[in-house]
RNA sequence: GACCCGUUGGUCAAGUGGUCAAGACGUCGCCCUCUCACGGCGGAGUCAGGGGUUCGACUCCCCUACGGGUUACCA
């Protein structure tokens, strides 16, 4: 068989050949050390927890070490294609901190080792494709789809590993005849890889790969002995080729994604090999799982649209914090780190392949929460402003208006029991933000708690009105409860909790009880912040007026 | 089915032959306290099971069980 004629008849107009792609995607010249590392989507534009996890490791580890971060579009698969996806993708990293050095970009490719489209490289990968046909490490293959089920359902039948090998591979080696005669009659065909893989012998005698992983250390598997798909038949590689091609010539050093691919790694070592390349450093990382009916389970785009990064947006969870809480789960040691330096940034923390977990970790929105609100706390008051008017801009329309002109009045809700050295963590999200101080805007006021049992409604009148003729805007803290506990003892409540929980039987109730009422009638709410600071806030008038109502 | 990867409390985890098996979230109790938070203190709770190796095993080896993943002209 001549194989140069068979690449010639199979790939005419391929001119270049593989030299001149290592000219023109020469050795990026960086530091000693430096990582270029990639994020490569395909464009359907759901982009979930689970993928900012894995590209908040490749932005560490370039930015880390001086090097590239770069975003390429894995495009192969046509029926995967989504409008405006690139753009989604590109503004949903972006909002939660992640940032790409080189590659596509809503303002097109940037970078010299584009396209960074896998579906405009398409005579890359041939040129590459036309040199292993050359040397007879890849052949044509016309088999159907049919063809390829019967294959699969007879290696079924007699228990044999499914896939085209060896002996199954039926049309590695056609004739030159053969080949010619059915291009001519217009059958479509793909290129597969002619695997140097041993098969068809006794399990002793299968040859094992040996890779070290950045995360999992000496990974051992067996060689590859499929003849795997390298072109499609529209001219387009699949994953596995592309890949390989790729991250060889835009020069990446570290391949970081998810422990699916394991499986196939055999597949592309054979690959690197067969092109003459070394391979890069591989990082599996762990899956994001999910709690299900008592079973993890991988998080999936199809079941669990809550864990779309759209979502977290959208209910208006901090960047900064879903970046702390995705880097301690990350980094075993990030959390010790953050103890002993609370207030450095995120990007002073070494972050290290070593210390990333290996086993699937659950999705915990317990945790995220709490770091959530010690995130939350840190921020100014006119951060947390500025980002609530953000979100509402975004996703709650009505309440710009609320916000827009006002934000004195906001950061001072804001900032409500956050002085001093053990601040309210009462904030977590935007949407819970809002719902939390609603009560502070007229137009979402409402009572919504009941007073307490022990305080009858004619009671509740009583303490009103005479907290209502009593009130003066300007008493200080100490002087207001004063007040507050006079209206206590005149009513039969005891002045101290203390005092009640000894001598039950001599009150109606304490204190707690008669504040409870002023505040469900200011608030609507049983629970809440300091009152007399509430009061300072809402202001004297908004105050007499709530109260008034109540009566 | 086959092949890979994995298995320390409810969750995330430290730990690499000798520890009373860290810590965090959650949970429970107490304290602080006008409510709620915050904060402080304390409690319960874990090495999947079985065999080896060893003076000694959470740590090394084997088997089983369980969980996850892959098995496409998807990525």
């Amino acid at each position: 068989m001549d194989y140069n004629k068979l690449a010639e008849l199979l790939f005419p107009n391929i001119t270049k050949d593989p030299a001149d792609y290592e000219k023109i995607y020469p050795e990026r010249k960086l530091p000693a050390g430096a990582k270029v590392t990639r994020l490569g989507p395909s464009p359907t534009g759901f982009i979930h927890l689970g993928n900012l996890y894995g590209a908040f490791v490749d932005e560490r580890l370039a930015h880390q070490s001086d090097g590239i971060f770069y975003l390429r579009i894995e495009d192969t698969d046509d029926k995967r294609q989504v409008e405006g996806a690139v753009e989604a993708i590109i503004s949903s990293l972006e909002f939660f901190g992640v940032t790409f050095d080189e590659g596509a970009s809503m303002e097109g490719d940037k970078g010299d080792y584009g396209p960074y489209s896998q579906s405009q490289r398409a005579e890359i990968y041939q040129t590459y494709v036309k040199q292993l046909v050359q040397r007879g490490e890849a052949y044509p293959c016309f088999c159907t789809e049919e063809e390829l089920t019967a294959i699969r359902e007879e290696q079924e039948s007699l228990k044999e590993n499914p896939g085209y090998y060896g002996k199954w591979a039926k049309h590695r080696d056609l004739s030159a005849a053969e080949i010619e005669s059915r291009i001519q009659a217009g059958h479509s065909f793909v290129i597969r890889l002619r695997s140097k893989g041993t098969h068809d012998c006794a399990e002793e005698e299968i040859k094992t790969i040996s890779v070290e992983d950045g995360i999992r250390g000496t990974l051992t598997m067996p060689e590859n002995d499929q003849d795997v798909v390298l072109l499609k038949a529209n001219g387009i590689p699949t994953y596995h080729f592309a890949h390989v091609v790729d991250d060889h010539l835009m020069r990446t050093t570290h391949v970081v994604r998810g422990a699916e691919w394991l499986p196939s790694l055999p597949i592309h070592v054979e690959l690197f090999h067969a092109l003459g390349w070394p391979l890069p450093v591989y990082c599996h990382t762990a899956q994001l799982m999910k709690m299900e009916d008592g079973n993890k389970r991988k998080l999936s785009k199809r079941k669990d649209p809550e864990l779309s990064l759209d979502y977290y947006r959208s209910e208006g969870y901090h960047p900064k914090a879903v970046r702390e809480y995705l880097l301690t789960i990350l980094n075993s040691n990030y959390e010790e780190w953050r103890m002993e330096n609370p207030d450095a940034p995120q990007e002073a923390f070494a972050f290290t392949v070593e210390k990333m977990s290996n086993s699937g970790t659950l999705f915990d929105l317990d945790k995220l929460n709490d770091i959530s609100k010690d995130v939350l706390v840190k921020l100014p008051a006119s951060e947390l402003c500025e980002f609530l008017k953000a979100w509402a801009g975004a996703y709650q329309q009505p309440l710009v208006g609320l916000f827009e002109g006002r934000e004195e009045y906001l950061m001072r809700i804001l900032d409500l029991g956050r002085e001093g050295d053990k601040p309210r963590k009462d904030f977590v999200f935007a949407r819970q933000m809002f719902e939390f101080i609603s009560y502070f805007y007229d137009d979402y006021f409402k009572i919504e708690d009941a007073y307490p049992e022990n305080v009858s409604n004619e009671d509740a009148k009583i303490i009103l009105s005479a907290y209502l003729e009593g009130y003066d805007h300007s008493d200080d803290q100490a002087l207001w409860f004063d007040k507050i506990r006079e209206i206590a003892t005149a009513n039969g409540y005891a002045a101290k909790p203390k005092d009640y929980k000894k001598n039950p039987e001599l009150y109606k109730g304490h204190v707690g009880d008669v504040s409870t009422v002023v505040r469900i009638a200011l608030m609507g709410r049983a629970m809440s912040p300091d009152l007399w600071e509430i009061q300072q806030i809402l202001g004297e008038e908004n105050t007499r007026e709530r109260i008034k109502k109540s009566i």
